[in-house]
DNA sequence: ATTCCTAATGGACACCGTGTTCGATATGGG
DNA sequence: CCCATATCGAACACGGTGTCCATTAGGAAT
């Protein structure tokens, strides 16, 4: 039952810390290659038998960043169990434990990559929860699905512009 | 009086054509500064004598593309005059006339450049419409601002969803 | 402990896109 | 017509990406 080998496991995971911490100093965009392997001290061609991308470093999951940032997995990723009426307070309360990373990675400025995956992420949730609230016609679907990108728009809207400056209360945000 | 040199103008005007032309080929992301003016036909030093790059091509204006796509100044841009109900069919609409270019340019596999314009514009605009909702005080305006970056987050989904795929009638879906 | 397997190394390389420079050439404006 | 300047085009430096390969280091299995 040989278990992964152990070497995989730990470049793996000093790249992941070296691209956090790179995406600290200068913004997921200027973060290169070159970058994240000189601060992993690892050798260019390890990289590239890993990963093929920075972006699919950073979107490589289950336990790697974009994950690890607002829970995928979580046991509860956000609120509340399915069909319930939905609970962004872990959200808004997680990006604010984690202000820096979150402002490195969501917003105009930085990389469109990471807040489609938030987006769709998002969208996908809030589908699933508005299931019901549909019907089963053709139709309905498409609405369902006009809703659920919309909304999860609108959710990531209020999260850009609170992380811009940082100050009322994630609790109160989401009424 | 000396109008601007006609040269000039040609040689803008050829760019933004190509520009189009490439971004309907190939989608935004992808066009590169030598594929425009080998299309235009235009020596590389005549570009960056313009223009400084392939973002400022796109975002020049007036008259340029990306305001000529949703029209920042038109008559009007979307809807009534200002302290008016939002009307956003003539957004959709424009959306839906220029089918091709919109999904070119729209979404998520498409750069943030042209969604991040399209979003602040959307979020000025709207803020504009609702100032007279919200007061003076210092937590009044925050709010009308996350309201507004709010509610365009809205409008884009609705937007790309909608573009995704192409059928219901945009009247019905400012509803 | 030895052997076998595979990960990691690191340097060289080709490739591509960007942005600059400069002398030669054309073209429009006065 | 003449001058100013826009255009050309080719060369260049630069930087990032992705590949290759021979060599070395280090786990895993027996």
């Amino acid at each position: 039952m040989t278990a992964i080998d152990r070497r995989i496991q730990k470049t793996k995971k000093i790249l992941s810390e070296a691209l956090i911490a790179l995406i600290l100093e200068k913004g997921y965009e200027k973060v290169t290659i070159k970058d994240i392997i000189d601060k992993a001290n690892v050798g260019r061609s390890t990289f590239y038998s890993h990963y093929e991308s920075k972006d699919q470093l950073l979107l490589a999951g289950p336990q790697n960043l974009g994950v690890r940032i607002f829970g995928d997995g979580g046991p509860n990723p956000m609120g509340a169990g399915k069909n319930q009426a939905l609970d962004f307070l872990p959200l808004f309360r997680h990006a604010a434990e984690n202000l820096a990373l979150s402002k490195a990675m969501i917003g105009r400025k930085s990389g469109e990559i990471f807040n489609g995956h938030l987006q769709s992420h998002l969208s996908g949730e809030i589908r699933e929860r508005f299931q019901g609230r549909f019907g089963k016609s053709r139709q309905d679907k498409l609405w369902l699905r006009y809703f659920s990108t919309a909304a999860a728009g609108t959710v990531m809207g209020f999260l850009i512009s609170w992380l811009e400056d940082d100050v009322v209360v994630p609790a109160e945000e989401m009424a």
